[in-house]
DNA sequence: GCCTAACCGAGACGGTACGTCCGGTCTTTTT
DNA sequence: AAAAAGACCGGACGTACCGTCTCGGTTAGGC
């Protein structure tokens, strides 16, 4: 009679918010390892089945309440670049270090592995943080602040590489003084200074890539 | 009866390359959370309990396997900053794609989650790298090439955390293009001007950190 | 609003119908347990609340569909005692064998687990057959074909014992051969000679019991 | 190396004990249907999958703890076939009625559902008790207290068929004043003359079956 | 040349989480 | 108000891994 589903109990939504605040919580409290989807189903009240038919498993799950829960960042104009970038560069508050850190490890760590959600993660969490970065530099571009740059891309992308390499490799996400050091130390000398040096211009042929990201594969 | 055990057979050092070897394929061929201890023993036809004999667990294993296996960089002295740059910026070769971006993804996925994990990893496999960095930027400036700089380290983390940062993005290792892109076009104009800017110097009270690392932690 | 239901649709009688006779078939090819009470309302076209409307669950079901769908047996009045025990006693066609026996282990199985329910079985299936071989018992004594026994009820339930015995032991319905053994090598010489023997009245203080139903329970 | 298994740690054999007693404990105390392997495990102090690797599921540990533990019938030599049968009739004794007669229902219920199933628990539980009563009336013949008759094995079931019969119908085990008359009034009577009436030989051309066994299959 | 202890491959063990399935209830839309 | 459809909670299922332990067998010393 029905060929395709338009009958039937709709969708509970608030089950969804209500199943991702339970895992946000219970991945602050014991972080993304220990966290079991029983146990985000219990402090839900949902049962498992109604988990695994809104998310494929724990790495979706826990990729969708993050990005569903993150707020955007807000759009600064303060007139000056350098107070824009330390407006918008995020430092963690005191007390909250190991949640954010294990939040983003834990990202990084269990979500990131396959393209599809990879893909989510990026231009739902990372492209607007970018986004922001771009309009800040194409707004002191505008008032001539800074001069005209090909790879406002690649340069909007220093500072967040920068802040989570360090996240990654010291576990702790960077304090103040870390960040103002790469504000006023790395970055600014570099974005007023942009333009490409002469003689420098793009690749004529140089070969780079004599060392392995890691080391090489075995040929076995 | 003998106080401390000085009998028995000895421990077969060839084991430990064997298991090294069959955890890197599988890691490669699986990614880090779909390896298994059983699997990685059956394929190096070992034991499990040879396994733990030697390594406390998956994440021990991957990281020592990764460590042991990586080769050192070189300390490349051309004679140039740029050439020297170029020379150490690591590039993924044709068809190794997969598995140098699952591997360094898989790493930092499960390795970097506790403390002691990541010591070991930062200390044995980005120290080195760093510091070939660091080398080169600081024979430039005996060169004359640069000017001196209070950060050396802050700058030489720039090109590492750049190409970090865009294979964790992406997916895939960064490409001769990008890495070019990045040390002519953001590198080498930076290094060039690395003197703080007049008026910009280290922290004058300014706050930062008006944005969240990625979300307020919820209250309730 | 209004204090009895007396408005709204009525209950459409031959979901009832459908409902069972999709029970009974899917009890037929599946068996008790691996009935589902989704599968029966999916294959008779019906919602599960129709089904839970009707019934109380599945246990409910079942013994309601076989009882609905079971025949009557008829009495049987040939004029001797061992003629009507042969129109009585119940063989299974060829090619039934399976959809007989599976459907009475199944009903077994699942139905007899509780007390209220197997009252149900009982009086609606087992107790109209009972009452036929009773009466033809009654109508031989009447006929003088037999001496008159007290224990007509118990005596009337030789046959249907051993057919159910054989049933269950075998996994397979009696055949013709077994059911004419029974009748001409057991019932009838046991019926013509019912008068207890002298010397045997019931019980005389004699002790039985010394065997366990099964095993003895442990007392651990 | 090996092309067959040897090797290995042994199969603990306590450990199929430990679970078949606690297996039969909480069938004893829950019944079959509320008896779940997780708390079979747990109760036996083994994992879920030491169970698994013994057993393919619930059923068949079931059958397969009440057959180990099954107490085999003695074999009375009284002098009588009366007391000989009474000491093998099994009572239930008081209080004991709740767990004989779940088990055995649960038995029925749940494990005579498949071929293999239905076989061990015949030949392993059925059979042996079979087996005595024949002897018994065998031995009765021996001493001519009963005339020799051709069907000793259907003969040797009718109690047996009688005593299951109660207990599924009525759902409890039966009592002496049962058996007793099941001893008394239908089987003695019945073999003494047991001795094929004259004129009723075995099938000449007689129909029977005109009764379903339950109701006529619906053809569609 | 034998003893002894630690090693080895194999794989069973207790435990824990997984993702699926089902029972019985509730909700939505249509009739 | 009952119908079909199907989401909901709860809970058992059977599988897969983890890290440990046990098995029979092998391989070094030290005697």
């Amino acid at each position: 009679m029905s060929p395709a589903g338009q009958g039937g109990r709709k969708r509970d939504d608030s089950r969804d918010d209500a199943i991702r605040q339970a895992a946000l919580k219970i991945l602050a409290e014991a972080g993304y390892d220990r966290l079991t989807i029983d146990a985000v189903a219990a402090r839900a009240g949902a049962g498992k089945a109604t988990v695994y038919r809104r998310w494929a498993g724990k790495a979706d799950l826990i990729i969708d309440a993050v990005v569903s829960m993150a707020t955007n960042p807000e759009q600064p104009d303060t007139g000056s670049l350098r107070s824009d970038l330390i407006a918008l560069t995020p430092i963690a508050e005191e007390g909250d270090h190991s949640f954010q850190a294990d939040l983003q490890i834990g990202l990084v760590s269990g979500l990131v592995r396959d393209a599809k959600r990879r893909q989510v993660f990026t231009e739902q969490l990372i492209a607007p943080r970018t986004a922001v970065f771009r309009a800040v530099l194409n707004r002191a571009v505008e008032r001539g602040e800074i001069a005209p740059n090909p790879n406002v891309d690649m340069l909007a992308d220093v500072i967040p590489a920068m802040l989570f390499h360090q996240l990654v490799m010291t576990g702790h996400p960077p304090n103040a003084e870390f960040a103002l050091a790469l504000i006023d130390q790395v970055f600014l000398p570099l974005i007023t200074t942009s333009a490409p040096r002469p003689g420098c211009a793009s690749s004529h042929g140089t070969h780079l890539g004599a060392q392995p990201l890691v080391f090489r594969q075995n040929p076995a």
